[in-house]
DNA sequence: TCATTTAATTGACCGTGGTCATTATTTGTT
DNA sequence: AACAAATAATGACCACGGTCAATTAAATGA
């Protein structure tokens, strides 16, 4: 019904994430350029935009594709017991998001789907840790007067604050850990 | 000390406020260009660049405006009694957070200080709402085994993710106040 | 095999934010 | 008032994301 993509195509478009992949492997996300993208991948500028809406929709699937390996390993392993033990597994994510002020900007401005119709790579990212997090709520101790859902999604705005405050100056003398910790103890904690 | 500066450098950036301020009111924040902004002050292109360290430097001024006189009349009006009455005292800020996408991204990016040094106009906004708020949580029936900030700096997490997900397709089916409201029973009532 | 329709590619071009060596103006000094 | 030092303003220029009419290549039908 909607499937007649040639093999060009494909092609073309695994040339261009080869190239982006390349780059920020070589530089980080904040050095990449459209230019510098196709002139690796041998195609025309115009190319580039044929196949990704804007440069941020290759940023997303980059940054996807790192979310996605971060987010296998957490899926595996068994629900930690207590917030300090749900931080330490969140870590790694955590540190990938602040590696760049320009990943972390990314990522907040498409954690929500931006636009209407698609939900992209990152959002499916943010939904997908939204789950396993949410599997984790069934642990002695966390409190049962509010819907899962309601408090999985207050962990993300708690590991978003969290984050911001880490890029701040003035906020910036306390661990990730600790702050994080302090918000998700009175959050899940039944008392 | 550190006080010599001319009239005339006051007077520019004075004309370059004004032009910014008539275009945003005129189109919006989103429709501001370093261009217009310069040929409406009659200077050059340079001068912009002498008195904001770029043009998110105007926009944060521009936008910490309007922020500054919600948050004056914010800070008149007394502490509210229940979660729902601060969602609604808090609504008019919250309305212009999400008047444009633009103006959201950009308060998010700058809601933390975002230079290592100097914490801009919303910067200190985002500060102030948060003491403003803290003001609040004296009130009757608000838990008191957290301390005030944590509780503060919590609010404004979940006030950052009521307006992300506004912005998301998926979950605008829910009123602002509502969402905001069923993260702040939880995270602030005695139980 | 060739003609026709459909899809992919090209690259010159544009909009806009930001830079910097040069020029103009103000302030301080004698 | 005349000069020197410091500060402000200028505008040509660059970097980089994004557009689009024209071109080329692939799929389809006879």
């Amino acid at each position: 019904m909607e499937k007649p993509i040639q093999k060009r195509t494909l092609a073309t478009r695994a040339k261009l994430i080869a190239a982006g992949e390349a780059i920020v492997s070589e530089g980080g996300f904040d050095a990449l350029r459209v230019e510098e993208v196709v002139s690796r991948a041998g195609v025309a500028k115009g190319t580039f935009f044929a196949h990704f809406r804007d440069k941020d929709a290759l940023m997303e699937r980059l940054i996807g594709v790192r979310l996605d390996n971060i987010l296998d390993a957490l899926s595996d392993i068994p629900a930690p017991k207590t917030t300090d033990a749900m931080v330490d597994e969140m870590l790694p994510m955590l540190q990938f998001m602040v590696s760049e002020r320009y990943v972390f900007d990314l990522i907040l401005r498409y954690s929500g789907a931006a636009l209407i119709d698609d939900i992209g790579p990152i959002g499916m990212c943010i939904g997908r840790h939204e789950t396993v997090v949410m599997g984790w709520l069934n642990a002695e101790g966390v409190r049962r007067d509010v819907d899962p859902k309601i408090l999985a999604e207050g962990i993300q705005a708690f590991v978003f604050q969290t984050l911001a405050l880490h890029f701040c100056a003035l906020h910036s003398d306390i661990s990730i850990q600790s702050r994080l910790g302090s918000y998700l103890k009175p959050w899940l904690l039944a008392h």
